[in-house]
DNA sequence: CCGTATCCCCGAGGATACTG
DNA sequence: CAGTATCCTCGGGGATACGG
């Protein structure tokens, strides 16, 4: 049993066919930093690369190649250069690249939907008291 | 304009209600390394610390822990502690909780759908070799 | 059984400078 | 314009030991 393997619950694909595998891997990747905005931003057709660059504030030169260069070699994005003078290269989705934006959607939507409940949440438990006292092994403990 | 924000495509929640700012809160949580796999576990039942830490293979002390506060401060998981001896702390998914496994599962579906397809893509671009020339602004460079 | 506290490592990612 | 190359920082997460 690999490291990070875990017995799914029976509604999540088969084990053995590497599902939650699978789940690390693409989580890995829309999950970092700048994959999921490019990915946005290539929704609605081909980009240039400094178009990007433009369009995802805060991104590095580096950055924006590397997430790239990731997201080609999963085969969501095509490369396209066109050897004019000066150079253009045109970045867009693939196929597999469009049929991932449904899924993601999803859960973008939810967080959209979710965003006030989880603040609110996190509000609570940050503003909780510590309790004054704690049962442990049958035993009380005062706070001091 | 923050760091990260981008102009989202039409079809994305309107960045203006923090749309883009909630989808990397909500990815920061669940693109983790333990989050899914605790949520996965707890998807048909509250489940006991130790009995998670056994499931999830790999985990350590400290990060189930963690992960779980995380979640708890999140308001996705709710946990209860029984003053027994010995102690005994159940940890369930809220409401919330059980409703961020539909656009989950179908993350994990489509995972499991395309991980060849993946797989694949990665292959032919890994195993792609070096072009012989490269035309950069009209002046053709030959490989040595 | 259910955690904290410490120490430590490694890699994602930023800043900056240079190149075809 | 579209990248590389280099250096550096910072925090996620592992290992281990201890505590109620």
């Amino acid at each position: 049993m690999s490291p990070g393997h875990i017995a799914l619950p029976a509604d999540m694909p088969a084990p053995e066919t590497g599902g939650c595998l699978a789940t690390r891997q693409i989580l890995d990747r829309i999950g970092d930093k700048w994959s999921l905005y490019i990915v946005a931003m290539l929704a609605h057709g081909p980009r240039r690369f400094n178009e990007l660059k433009r369009g995802i504030d805060g991104i590095s030169q580096r950055m924006l190649t590397l997430t790239l260069r990731g997201l080609e070699r999963d085969g969501l994005v095509t490369r396209t250069m066109y050897p004019t003078i000066p150079p253009r290269v045109d970045y867009e989705l693939t196929d597999m690249g469009q049929t991932l934006l449904t899924p993601v959607m999803a859960l973008v939507n939810w967080a959209n939907d979710n965003q006030a409940a989880i603040a609110d949440a996190r509000q609570r438990f940050d503003d909780k008291p510590e309790p004054d006292q704690v049962l442990i092994q049958g035993v009380v403990y005062e706070r001091r």
